[in-house]
DNA sequence: GAGCTGGTATACCGATCGGTATAGTGCCAC
DNA sequence: GTGGCACTATACCGATCGGTATACCAGCTC
């Protein structure tokens, strides 16, 4: 069901997005009002609300966008690095996928998780969209992880998602030298210990 | 310098304080108007201002507290639990202090976190305070590694405090059925690894 | 008893909040 | 050639935003 998703994809609903994406994340989300994003995206507010129907409307699909296109994202980069390579590759390479979103996409920290700040209700829309990001990144580490052969699948995937908030967090806050060298030496710590890599 | 934290003190202010760590806490720092933190706290705009001088200054204020608080209440609570136990027993009850903490008292993520994710002008005066924090955990966390013997301690006091950061987030979102029980024992491996403690 | 301090109550400021209403325009399909 | 669609322009709504102004009062000190 693409919902009212269809009617998203007009050129002016494209522009709304677009400069709503770069106003939530860079501002947040509730310092940034509909009239500045109709302002920016060169639109009328009628328009906005005509495509969108609400500013709640608008984060949820602010947000899944951002999550479309990391995992897009993700997932090119690992079979761009290590396509062929052995799945204990694939995860360590997951971790540098992240490093460089982070430094580039997400210097702020994770928009998601900076959402889940913001956005207090349990009920809100959008809530689904953050948990199913980090739900899907669980599941997807999980997978590798079984094909790599680790003794507890379930453990090293919790253990390796755990570590990678982690480093979107301490990125964001610049407070250790090198989170991103720190992360990776931790996932291929944790593989190593799950025997689903050899000591190096 | 007490800085205007003298004036901070009177019956009124500590009321609003209260008040305010309430609010700002459970919907966010931006979503919590002045009038509405007079309002719970039984008291004028006129006094809320004649106290702080601006909500700016009330949100450094509210961090400030939060930030004494925990680290109070982290140091009673590792010594009262392993006060004198070896350093490495002692880091593993930094953990366990983290949990309880953070599923008591901040249930959604970490206060000062958020606040970040609020608040994203880097000369905000916030975010010293939110910096100093977790600054404040790394080098408390380096100096156990350090009495613990660990291999190399500025590494491993990196990574935990990564983890500790990891944890606060996922307790948060509640993605992960145990992440109380990931953190720890990720943080119990890594003490090993460090020759900081014997395997278990 | 004058003056300072920590309060109270009320009213106001311009700006902005999310959201709606009215009216009109250009384009394309049937 | 008419009807719908995507859009513009402008104006408006009540509520709330952070912050200030005026006036008054109780208690304490010198």
């Amino acid at each position: 069901m693409p919902e009212q998703r269809a009617q998203t994809e007009t050129p002016a609903a494209r522009r709304v997005l677009d400069a709503a994406s770069e106003l939530f994340y860079t501002r947040g989300i509730n310092a940034v009002g509909v009239d500045l994003i109709a302002k920016r995206a060169g639109v009328t507010k009628k328009t906005l609300y005509d495509r969108f129907g609400s500013k709640d409307a608008l984060i949820v699909a602010y947000l899944r966008k951002r999550d479309e296109r990391w995992r897009a994202w993700l997932v090119a980069y690992v079979e761009r690095t290590a396509g062929g390579a052995e799945p204990a590759a694939r995860i360590l390479a997951t971790f540098d996928a992240l490093a460089e979103w982070a430094v580039r996409e997400s210097p702020r920290g994770c928009s998601l998780v900076n959402a889940a700040a913001e956005l207090p209700d349990p009920q809100h829309p959008a809530r689904k969209v953050i948990v199913g990001q980090k739900r899907w990144l669980r599941d997807h580490l999980l997978e590798l992880c079984r094909q790599a052969g680790a003794a507890e699948p379930e453990v090293l995937a919790d253990e390796l998602a755990l570590m990678h908030e982690g480093a979107n967090v301490m990125i964001g806050l610049g407070v250790l030298h090198d989170p991103v060298g720190t992360v990776q030496r931790l996932a291929e710590q944790a593989l190593v210990r799950a025997g689903a890599r050899s000591s190096s």
